[in-house]
Formats: C-alpha cells, sequence, structure tokens
DNA sequence: CAGTATACGACCAAATGGGTCCGGGATTCA
DNA sequence: TGAATCCCGGACCCATTTGGTCGTATACTG
C-alpha cells in the first residue's frame, strides 16, 4: 500500500543477494580495517541488521567471508575480491539458481513430464550463470572511488556464447 | 509435502511463464492445424486447463496469439515463430524483469539510497535480456522432430557482450 | 437454439521472502 | 572474573506473490 507496485519484477535476484553482494563491495572498498561488524555494515546502507547478519553467517559458512567474535570482531573477506564472483555470493545466499521451475538436475521433473522447453532454457541459465561467474565483487566495488568514469575508460568487456 | 524442496531456486521464472512457452512451442509445432483450444495444450502437457488459458488470454491481449472463440476455435500464433522471442512471452506473462530487486527505473529506489551495486547489475539484466530476445520459440520447438541432433549439427550459436 | 470456446473478474490456499526475537557462545579488555 | 562486544542460529511472524479454481458473460459455429 506504501509502495505501488512500479512493476512487476521477474527473474529478480532476492533482496538478500543483494544485501550480500552490497555488504561484499563493502568489505572490500575497507581493505584496511581488519573486520566490519554487521552492525556496521548495516547501518552503513541501511538495511535491517538481524538480517543482514544472518546473510554474513551464511557467507561465511560457505567459505566466501571470515568472521571472529568478540569486540574490533566482524567480518572479512576470505579471499580477494578479484578473485570473489557475484554468482558464488548469489549462490551461497539463496541457493542454486535455475530459470525454469522444474529443471532436470538431480531426480528430473516431478511433475509435468512433458516439458522440453527446459533444455534449451537451461542453456539460457548456463549463460546467466556464466555472466555472473565473470563479474568479481572488485568489479562492483571500485567504479564508485574514480566515480567521474563515465566514457568507456575502464569499460572491461566479457564475451558470453551462447549456443541451442 | 510432497515436492520435497530438491534446491532452493532463486532468478527462476514462474510457472506462468514456462506454461506460456510451452503452448507457444506447442503451437509451433502444429502449423497445420488453424487453431489449438486452450484446452488442447493443456491436455497434451498435463497442466491445468483453466490457467492455461488465462495465461493464453494475457498473450492474446499483448498481440503474441490470435484467439477464435467457437467450435473448432483456439489459439493460434499470430506470426511466425521464428519471430516470436522468449523474452517477448516471458515479458508478456510476469511483466518487465529486472535482476535488482530496486531498479532505478521509473522513480528510482525508494529504499536503500545507498546500493550502488544496481548499475553493474542492470549491465547483468540486459545481458539477460539480450540471450532471451535472441531464442525464438522456434528454437524451441524444432529440435524435437529431428530428436536425434545431438552432436553439435544444427547448433546456433549466439554472442552475447557483457560490458561492465 | 445448442454446443463449444474464449474472456475475465472474484476468490482461495500454499509457498516464499523479508524481517524480528531471543537465547546461546566466543573473544577481548578492564 | 566479569562486563562489553560480537558472532551463531533456531523459532517465529507477517505481507506479498503464485498457482490454481469457480462462475458467469460473451462470441462463434452448425
Amino acid at each position: 500500500m506504501r509502495t505501488e507496485p512500479v512493476g512487476y519484477y521477474m527473474l529478480k535476484l532476492t533482496k538478500k543477494a543483494d544485501y550480500g553482494l552490497m555488504a561484499l563491495k563493502y568489505l572490500a572498498e575497507h581493505p584496511e580495517t581488519p573486520a566490519q561488524s554487521a552492525k556496521d555494515i548495516a547501518d552503513a546502507y541501511g538495511i535491517p541488521a538481524q538480517l543482514l547478519a544472518k546473510i554474513l553467517q551464511r557467507l561465511t559458512k560457505t567459505g566466501l567471508l571470515r568472521s571472529h567474535a568478540g569486540m574490533n570482531g566482524g567480518y572479512a573477506l576470505s579471499r580477494d575480491a578479484r578473485k570473489i564472483s557475484a554468482f558464488e555470493v548469489i549462490h551461497a545466499i539463496d541457493g542454486p539458481l535455475f530459470i525454469t521451475s522444474c529443471t532436470k538436475g538431480a531426480k528430473g521433473c516431478d511433475l509435468t513430464p512433458s516439458c522440453t522447453i527446459k533444455e534449451p532454457l537451461a542453456r539460457v541459465n548456463e549463460t546467466i550463470i556464466g555472466v555472473l561467474k565473470s563479474i568479481s565483487i572488485y568489479d562492483l566495488a571500485d567504479q564508485e572511488s574514480g566515480k567521474a568514469a563515465v566514457v568507456g575508460t575502464t569499460a572491461v568487456q566479457r564475451l558470453v556464447t551462447l549456443n541451442l
């Protein structure tokens, strides 16, 4: 009621994944400090602290972050920001992502046995994953410090192939 | 309870969109018949008829299908299957698709004013849209009639660029 | 007119997602 | 040792979205 439905979203990633990416980006932008608490990061972006806490916990469990309890504790990237892909983050938070509601992974299609669209769309899915894998936290981070880089100066070009 | 959570999905398209794609594929595979009723298509795939009916109705309203009431009525593609992209179908059913929960389209970000990840991810979004646009209903359809084309015989190669 | 099919709005139940609460454990520092 | 921070993680809640049904009106065919 407060936010009128600007548009119907689809294929969107969850807010949690968004938050996770934002947090990692934040960490990548503050390499000096040994660790940042969940609350600090949450406050920096104005997102609910407890929610972010749990997201960071999951990222820690999957090995993307290092946590440290106690005073001056918090979270830190477990590796170079250049070596953490957006895909890893999203995958850690939202789980495996598939385009089609029923992908023939694991045990195949429970219902709708005759849905043959899957195979082509699975390719699309892999393409998306490829794109997401090619983007690192570092890519998300910098470009703001050198904020004026508007023209295609540091424009990184990625190429993705999709074959049906 | 009946279908254990095989995995957590994300970035997935809705079942309705799936159904829509399946239906169009079905129509593309039956070019002889002037029209197929919603029920026929639904039965062919074992999906709820009334639900599919509404999906087809929406696809009709957006101009992808032609409908015809009365006996031997039903739906038919309004143009060549080669000229209908998967994107159009998904867009018609699920609405505009964006990756980030808040894209700065329309009126910008309501909450989280400092979410800077958006711009890079918006590019990813456009990439996905590009991929989806490059896939036609025809692409989804055939490959089954000539079922044996396993080796890369008719492999269509698409190229997608993504620049951050 | 009878039968078939679309058109469409109202309604519903289950799943999902965002978010909170709370009772633990670590760790550091005084 | 004990207080202040901070991470850990399960239980719970609520709003929205989805998938799906029902019923009725309308259009077309024969």
